[in-house]
DNA sequence: GGCCTAGTGATTGTATGCGATCCTGAGGCT
DNA sequence: AGCCTCAGGATCGCATACAATCACTAGGCC
């Protein structure tokens, strides 16, 4: 069995991320300690590394709560993800497997599914998804950066990537722009297989850019639930 | 008085800057609690803090040690520092102050009175100039870090910037390539005072990349003490 | 003689108790 | 009425005690 320490972590980051806890929202370590089942200690511990990935916050004597960021902030960090993300890529394609390729092509498949699948019943497909499509997206871009092969580079994106998950941010994107997304996922396939750094790097840096205009776009100030 | 677990937390950090722990070696929390004078609780939680910004590495049940680290893996962390340096310095040229600027100049001119000192007595004065010089350029780093007003890229740096300093890389710098790096400070305090973003973006790459070859060169691959 | 195995000591992981600090709300003062 | 002061309660930070795990060594077996 793994230490009470990471579970403590991936069971809060996982509530975190499912949105159990609202941005902002105060995290008692005595609440935690009730829903992890193990002792504050390592819940406290869950809780500093998650304070180092920018999840949540602490403030000394007066504990933890989750990350709550404004547009001006989400901008800076898409433009940081752009960055980390367009290096990751290029290196990944000197680096990547042929069978991580394939692992790509099957998660784009899905992908596009889960968009075919919601456009087809039209109205209420938004929470199917986000069930769906993010899980593939972000398999997606973790393939990308484990073959990078630099945990460095996988420290820094930690910090970057995992925020607009919890602002549920693909509720934002429009029909077309979802569909431009998934042509990236497509072309950065193209660029891996090709082996072109630049290309890749090119396209992973507009992908990510063209993420950044979907979500942080002037009177739309609020984040919407599921 | 501060916590203790952030006291403990620079207090490890220094001593491993400092090289009073050589890389690679074991740190028992039993010893570091002596150390510090605080229990072990504080002295855990900035060992982990210390683990997730790279200058430890931590395996469960088996305890921490320095980080060590390879030629190749230098290598990676000058590349990743010149992107997120010069993508800081790049944002720092449109935020940072007057007051900000004549900082950098005061360091500057610091900088080049130690290596004037170090030349000028011949022979032993590598430890001084480390002494004299390193402060000041981590200072200087600090300053256009903290000018671009962004804490996740302040955290993305602290991955990269401070692995180098383990190693006391500057013994590895050549008297033209020490010349070379007064320089790159002069030039990026002109391109600040005028506010150009890429000028300073470029020059800051240009920094770094040049200290990466000063530093990762093939037939030097020992780490000189001091 | 070499290799596997069990015991022992040391070290890390977890739980809990105590003291310190901070928020909350009621009461009095201006 | 508004603001300040001051208990009261709750929560966090730290220390310590206990349990689990690992490394090392000595002994036996092949």
């Amino acid at each position: 069995m793994s230490t009470a320490s990471a579970r403590a972590y991936d069971l809060i980051r996982s509530l975190i991320l499912e949105g159990r806890f609202a941005p902002g929202e105060r995290l008692k370590e005595g609440e935690l300690t009730d829903l992890c089942g193990v002792s504050r200690t390592p819940v406290r511990e869950g809780l500093r590394r998650l304070a180092i990935e920018g999840l949540v916050v602490v403030t000394p004597h007066q504990g933890a709560q989750v990350a709550a960021i404004g547009e001006g902030e989400l901008a800076e960090i898409y433009a940081l993800r752009a960055m980390i993300e367009g290096h990751a890529a290029g290196r990944a394609a000197g680096l990547i497997g042929d069978d991580d390729i394939a692992k790509l092509k099957a998660l784009a498949s899905e992908m596009e599914a889960a968009v075919a699948a919601a456009n087809s019943d039209h109205g209420g497909g938004a929470a199917e998804l986000n069930a769906r499509f993010t899980p593939a997206n972000s398999e997606f871009h973790r393939i990308i950066l484990d073959a990078a092969m630099s945990p460095r580079l996988a420290a820094m994106a930690s910090l970057v990537v995992e925020i607009p998950l919890i602002l549920r941010t693909l509720a934002r994107y429009s029909d077309a722009e979802l569909l431009r997304s998934l042509q990236h996922h497509r072309e950065l396939i193209a660029a891996f297989e090709a082996r072109d750094e630049d290309w890749a790097r090119s396209v992973m840096r507009s992908h990510v850019l063209a993420a950044s205009h979907a979500v942080v776009r002037p009177g739309v100030g609020r984040v919407q639930p599921d």
